[in-house]
DNA sequence: TATCCATTTCATATCATTTTGAAATAGATC
DNA sequence: GATCTATTTCAAAATGATATGAAATGGATA
């Protein structure tokens, strides 16, 4: 059996399994959220987006600050990129980072906890 | 090189490599947090949370509507559960989940996108 | 054009998460 | 106590994410 009877009838108030199931947005927004979280999910993005709060940042200064190879900065900085959670705004030589205004509202969520 | 001279000025004024680095929360902070956010980073996940936003639900309700296996099912479960975005309270035969506070917020920062 | 330097790309190795199906648990009913 | 059923646990396989170092790119300057 796959649901108890005495499960039944606050099922079915609720609309019934259909029911439940109209309450999810289509595949691809779920995809495109988890997709946000799942960028937010590691300690060295999150001090990423961090340096970034007060203003834009170049490559070099990120690196520098966080301590860590430029290939692995640059994976990183390209997941918040794809997620649409920074920019980089290419000035000379060199690659300035700074907060979209989705990033700007993921961290001001991350210090509400 | 590491930083290069025209941006070592900038850098000076908002209190150098340094002044950067006392943004970061320490390490311990940064794993829960980044925990959390990979707890949401799944759309299973997502639609479980959204599955419990009118009202608590049996896992075998929360089975159905997905259309997963029981295992698969559980082991999201524990993974929200960990992660304190959800509870569950045995009754009877069945176990009954609802949000946390902290869930019920994340929820909210969810549709707010 | 040759060179320099910041950044990215690539291949590969390592590590973590997720899925799957079978077996275990634990509470309720007979 | 025996059995039934909802849920969890476990081990293994499959999949996905991250780290690393070497090589490539591409703009700036000489």
């Amino acid at each position: 059996m796959a649901i108890p009877d005495p499960l039944e009838d606050d099922l079915a108030k609720i609309g019934g399994i259909e029911g439940l199931r109209s309450l999810f947005p289509d595949d691809e927004a779920l995809e495109t959220l988890s997709g946000r979280f799942k960028a937010l999910a590691d300690p060295m993005r999150l001090r990423i987006l961090i340096l970034l709060a007060p203003g834009p940042l170049c490559v070099c200064v990120i690196r520098e600050t966080l301590g860590i190879a430029d290939s692995r900065l640059s994976y990183h900085l390209n997941v918040l990129k794809k997620a649409g959670l920074i920019a980089g705004e290419p000035q000379g030589t060199w690659i300035i980072y700074s907060l979209t205004p989705v990033g700007g509202r993921a961290l001001s969520f991350l210090e509400g906890e």
